[in-house]
RNA sequence: GCGGGUGUAGCUCAGUUGGUUAGAGUAUCGGCCUGUCACGCCGAGGGUCGCGGGUUCAAGUCCCGUCACUCGCGCCA
């Protein structure tokens, strides 16, 4: 017989009555009668009952087992009787009768309960997240990321895309966000950066010729979290050679829609072939946002040239300043009360802006100050306009354009989440396309890139040359589905000639282009293909499927928001001689940090801290 | 960096206008119970009310500061 077991907690049924067998698990709960105990014994395929009575020499054991402990159980599988058949469990008809049972680890005192959905604080569950794991959620989460990765890849495959690894100690770039620095003992005072993505190795990989590279990529940003962003993540990262902005969709639609497909678990996914392609210009003025939730049926409606002359003062004002005027419809409000509107007026001004004006309508009579300034007249026109009924409320968001738009946005969302009009059951994907390729730095007041400075614009040289800088657009492309930005992705620029230009137009000679990009831009004078690709983030990606509102859900063993690892003391302190292995010196600031650190663990006994950090040697941890 | 929320037993939480010895559930320990599956019943232990200061005869409760966690803004694809 097996040291361990003959079956998993998950397999027995009734065709197994009468066997022998041996199981091993934890003690997920048990039901303790006296003369006759029950246990749960749980590993990760399921759950399977045991009992013992006092003819088993196990009861005196199992009685004292703590819940978690780890136990083998030798024993024979028992029908259960009717009344007592448990129609929950896959293994309900039937139970093992345990003869003995050897104890392979006892557990303590537990921080948290497996066999509860209760909701613990996430600094207890990241500290003992070997333990969360174990809950039922969490450890299906994990598991439903094994299995999109492992659709994605073969999905990936099908499309006729090869799996390349790319370097994880890379060069720092002086662009997007900030990298992670890795410090060099070769080297005094150089560093590597961890990678935020294979940007460069993957568009070298298409200039060294394999046409169709994908990877499972890991990339890091050491910048602040969200509930849908952490420090370290992984993307679906692809590139392909030789193809249009139309190509990359029709290669990457099959692959998310077949995914969100196959584990949507009944909701309706966008087919592929069929994901909207929205030019950013459109999505921020009918959505407010450049990833437009379109299970939202909300559309948010530009009207600044019917306040060009109103009888509302600030409106007029604002038009008059060269500002917009956008409005968001709440459809039948006409039972909300007075309180429903002014509530998210206050919502608004706590969101940091000016204010949410607003219109009501009740059965065809406009009521609010807008409404009275502006006159009943103007009104019609403008709801006649907006195609609007006579119980329809309105919103009105004002400001400079980019301010009213972002507010329009952010109650398009709020009003359709307080009538309830979110459509339910369904991923929406869409394209976020046209980008544009620079945009106005209001605080440097200079051209800037808006997006990713190595997207070709469209219309290529022509374009830089002979367009206002900012209505050029880009080959760059979003994909978003409900709300969430899964992605982003280019065709890229392969032309030297072209990015010298782009990067001078943002204000950069090309002595800083090439003291900055030298590799690529090399790599593009020896032979480039057109190419272009994208990175979908597979954790946004599963915690979608997950329905989990949080991407620590679907990480096994995340950072905190303050991008700590509560389990294992990272970041730490390291001791003199390591700091002297990379040529690094702390600043008194830092010093001061760590020396305080180092005194309340010392004496702090409710620290997060594990007792690691405390040890000034620093051989105390780890498996070196 | 800024704003919101939270912080009371190992854990989840309650705690009134400031007023007796700070409660419940759960976990743990002990006792009873032979058919439960969130088993039940009886009992016990377990508290620096995040921390520091202040107001007061009296603070979990009010005030100031601070720390931690979290959500959002800034930042970030």
């Amino acid at each position: 017989m097996h040291a361990y077991r003959t079956h998993n907690c998950a397999a027995l049924r009734q065709s197994d009555v009468g066997e022998t067998v041996r199981l091993s698990g934890w003690v997920h709960n048990k039901r303790d009668h006296g003369g006759v105990l029950f246990v749960d014994l749980r590993d990760h395929y399921g759950i399977t009952q045991v009992v013992a009575d006092s003819d088993s020499e196990a009861l005196p054991l199992l009685e004292k087992m703590r819940l978690e402990s780890v136990v083998t159980i030798d024993g024979v599988v028992k029908a259960r009787d009717g009344a007592a058949v448990n129609a929950n469990l896959p293994t309900g008809a039937i139970e093992v009768f345990a003869r003995s049972v050897e104890v392979q680890s006892r557990a303590e005192d537990l921080p948290l309960i497996v066999n509860s959905a209760e909701d613990y604080p996430e600094d207890v569950r990241l500290k003992y997240r070997f333990v969360d794991l174990r809950r039922e959620r969490v450890h299906a989460n994990i598991m439903l990321r094994n299995r999109v990765i492992t659709s994605l890849r073969n999905r990936m495959i099908e499309q006729g895309f090869s799996e390349f690894q790319t370097p994880i100690l890379g060069a720092s770039s002086p662009e997007g966000a900030r990298d992670y620095l890795v410090p060099s003992r070769l080297h005094p005072g150089r560093f590597y950066a961890l990678p935020q993505a294979p940007q460069m190795f993957k568009q070298l990989l298409m200039v060294a010729g394999f046409d169709r590279y994908f990877q499972i990529a890991p990339c890091f940003r050491d910048e602040d979290l969200r509930a849908d962003r952490s420090p370290e993540f992984y993307q679906l990262d692809f590139e392909m050679s030789f193809v249009t902005q139309e190509d990359v969709f029709q290669a990457i639609e099959p692959v998310l829609a077949g995914v969100f497909a196959e584990f949507a678990n009944g909701k309706s996914v966008t087919s592929a072939g069929e994901f909207p392609r929205i030019p950013y210009r459109e999505a921020m003025l009918k959505y407010g946002s450049d990833k437009p939730d379109l299970r939202n049926p909300l559309i948010i409606s530009d009207v600044t040239d019917h306040f060009e002359t109103s009888g509302f003062g600030l409106f007029e004002k604002i038009v008059g300043g060269g500002g917009r005027v956008r409005v968001v419809p709440a459809p039948d409000t006409q039972d909300k009360s007075r309180k429903f509107f002014d509530d998210m007026n206050d919502w608004a001004r706590k969101e940091g802006f000016a204010g949410l004006g607003y219109v009501t309508r009740k059965g065809g009579e406009f009521g609010g100050p807008i409404a009275k300034n502006h006159g009943t007249e103007g009104m019609e026109k403008l709801y006649a306009e907006l195609g609007l009924g006579e119980n329809d409320g309105l919103f009105f968001a004002a400001g400079k354009e980019k301010d009213a738009a972002k507010l329009a946005g952010a109650a398009r969302t709020r009003v359709a989440e307080e009538l309830d009009l979110i459509e339910k059951g369904c991923f929406k994907f869409c394209w976020i396309v046209d980008f544009p390729m620079f945009e106005w730095d209001e605080d440097l007041k200079k051209v800037d890139f808006s997006h990713n400075p190595f997207s070709m614009p469209q219309g290529e040289m022509e374009a830089l040359e002979s367009k206002d800088p900012l209505d050029i657009l880009a080959w760059q492309y979003d994909i978003v589905c409900n709300g969430y930005e899964l992605s982003s992705g280019a065709i890229r620029n392969h032309k030297p000639e072209i990015m010298y230009k782009a990067f001078e137009i943002a204000g950069y000679s090309q002595e800083e282009v090439d003291a900055n990009f030298s590799g690529m831009i090399e790599a593009f004078k020896l032979g480039a293909p057109p190419h272009g690709g994208s990175a979908p983030g597979i954790d946004r990606i599963v915690m979608l499927l997950a329905d989990e509102p949080n991407i620590r859900e679907v990480i096994a063993f995340p950072l905190n928001q303050r991008a700590q690892d509560l389990m294992m003391g990272a970041p730490s302190i390291v001791d003199a001689k390591q700091l002297r292995d990379v040529h690094i010196q702390l600043s008194p600031k830092a010093r001061e940090a760590v020396e305080q650190a180092s005194d309340a663990e010392a004496t702090d006994m409710n620290s997060n801290a594990t007792a690691r950090d405390q040890s000034p040697e620093g051989d105390a941890g780890g498996e070196s």
